[in-house]
DNA sequence: TCCAATTTTAGTCAATTGTCAAAATTAGGG
DNA sequence: CCCTAATTTTGACAATTGACTAAAATTGGA
């Protein structure tokens, strides 16, 4: 069984340097993320960050040419360590497709669950609206967890064909990412997020296994 | 046949004063509307309001006590007209708890499509996030989206006990919801959403159908 | 010990923020 | 058409904040 749980951050080391650079390094974007999460993206300035990581506003430019880069990186890190967690989980070896999928399914959203998460998409995706970087990071992060999806589909659901396995994957996809904004972390309805995940993977699965071409037909 | 528009501002007009006056405040807060809209909440400053609406800075204060109060007036402004929206469509006379609920869903999604709303509700999800009024506003619209679902899933299946009606309405909210992100205005995926329209009333009907008291037990 | 890596100090410079008081203008009922 | 109340403009305050930089000081570790 695995453990569910996505890493805040997956940072690859640098080239050279020391240790205690490699540590600044993380520290500085673990400083951004807290930020951004407790107070929203209009507290990310290098004053803040600065003062955030008991550090100086002089040497977070020794790290990063601009408050540009910080954030790139930032954004790249969180990212990358959701790529790998969902890898993971959809390669698992010797199980199922459909357990695979109940898998993603339950990392998901429980990982909706954590502060990070709960405080950092909705930021992101407002951010996306204006901000091309982060926009394209973020497409690129939902298409892999779609391409993911739909392989599993496929697997179940041989039948479908590959156009409506897309939307089908979509709409799993875009599901999830809704209980953000009601079952997230400290939101009303957190305390159900069992039944949900519940709900969820038996609505699903259903879905993908019980979906006919025909069923795309508007009424 | 209802028409699926959620109109942008829904204003109680304000006792006295000239005619003048009342389109002086709705046409700020459309420049407000549109300055989230199209440049984010970084946007929404005093000053910028004014330039967007032609006006003065100093005539913002006439109106508004506060900058605090122009984005109360905002928020409530466009939250009131959809919850008269989802009234006029829950009440409909004459349709099957069934046909409300399509009506709902297709309302909902086909909303989402639109510039506004798919730029205005993630800002809002992210502000929500650190501002007390916004969130509990917001908090107040979610709950009346719900309490009407549940009523049609309690007239489609009255097996279902109230708290697993409750958690249902939830699920098909947040599914709702999270399409903003993938199919919304300009998303990749808009060109898609009458399919997703389509597939989303099957599962959500089909889901509130056929869902059992011991379908909530996890596996 | 010595050099490269890291951190601090101490600033520049420009731009912006919300708010306000008072004067000027306009609306529209009588 | 006049007069009062409603609306708009003017012009400013006072304070803060933004990103970024150069050079000096300190530290890591081979």
């Amino acid at each position: 069984m695995t453990n569910f749980i996505v890493p805040d951050l997956k940072i690859t080391p640098r080239p050279g340097g020391y240790a205690r650079g490699q540590d600044g390094f993380e520290h500085i974007l673990r400083s951004a993320l807290s930020l951004l999460v407790n107070h929203g993206s209009a507290a990310l300035t290098l004053r803040r960050i600065a003062a955030e990581s008991g550090m100086n506003v002089g040497n977070l430019n020794y790290y990063f040419r601009s408050k540009e880069e910080l954030i790139r990186e930032l954004l790249n890190a969180v990212i990358s360590s959701y790529e790998e967690s969902f890898d993971e989980i959809i390669h698992e070896p010797g199980a199922s497709a459909e357990a695979r999928l109940e898998n993603l399914v339950m990392l998901v959203l429980e990982d909706i669950t954590t502060k990070k998460t709960t405080r950092f998409f909705p930021e992101l995706w407002a951010m996306a609206n204006h901000d091309p970087f982060i926009h394209d990071r973020m497409s690129e992060l939902y298409d892999r967890a779609r391409v993911s999806l739909n392989e599993l589909i496929g697997e179940i659901n041989p039948e479908l064909p590959s156009d409506q396995r897309e939307i089908l994957a979509l709409f799993i996809s875009g599901s999830m990412e809704g209980m953000t904004v009601f079952a997230g972390y400290q939101k009303p309805w957190a305390a159900q997020m069992p039944m949900l995940q519940t709900l969820a993977k038996k609505s699903f699965v259903q879905l993908v296994k019980s979906l006919r071409a025909e069923d795309f037909k508007a009424a």
